[in-house]
DNA sequence: CCTGAATATATGGTTATCCGCATATTCGAA
DNA sequence: TTCGAATATGCGGATAACCATATATTCAGG
């Protein structure tokens, strides 16, 4: 169970806080979506990511080669509150990563 | 103007969350009710307390030898926001500080 | 099996954060 | 103008956070 500080220590990272905003914007995302839409590399991505699944931020499916992340589901209603205000003030800047999202190529399809 | 990143990990300190929950269920605290509210070291508590200035959290007012600190007017609508979720969610953890306040000798008079 | 793509982790170095302790500053009262 | 209370800050030292690079793991397809 994590507590309000080590909530706020998720999102005090400029990767981690813009991979959640994605995640919560595309409801799911995988490793090299992220890594392509931030521009930052992989073993970065993936070791954030790690850290927020670790906090019980996150959680993963795994789709043949590819894991998801997205939020956890049992995410305290004060955190997700937390994240939806964020994300409203925000939906504006991360619109560029949105977009570097969208003009990806091979973008793996999710079947689920 | 502060970051949402630069914001929560402002709020990514047990000591600063504290102080900074307390201030608002109070409306305004000096250092000296902070520093016995949640028994911590007097300058633990006040250089938290500038940092949370310097960031634009919090705010201050002399009043004599006593410096009130109270939520910053300026904040963000998203910030305040997501401090009054956390309050809500965190209320009763925050009893036993607001609880030692309460219990303090000498305490200083705000006479505003 | 073997290969390549996707993901995860180990390692070492740099920087940031936090702390305790000591000291400085500010202000009101005598 | 001197003293004490309240507050702020300077200064190491310890720890944690973050990163780049290299390497390991996992899985699908051939």
């Amino acid at each position: 169970m994590v507590t309000p500080s080590e909530f706020f220590k998720c999102l005090s990272d400029e990767t981690r806080l813009k991979t959640i905003l994605l995640i919560m914007q595309e409801k799911e995302l995988c490793v090299c979506e992220l890594t392509e839409a931030i521009a930052e590399s992989q073993p970065k991505v993936s070791r954030h990511l790690a850290q927020l699944k670790n906090m019980s931020v996150l959680s993963t499916r795994r789709q043949s080669q590819w894991v998801y992340y997205r939020l956890n589901d049992d995410l305290p209603s004060w955190a997700r509150s937390v994240l939806e205000t964020t994300l409203a003030a925000q939906s504006e800047s991360i619109q560029p990563y949105l977009n570097n999202l969208a003009a990806m190529d091979n973008r793996p399809v999710c079947c689920n």
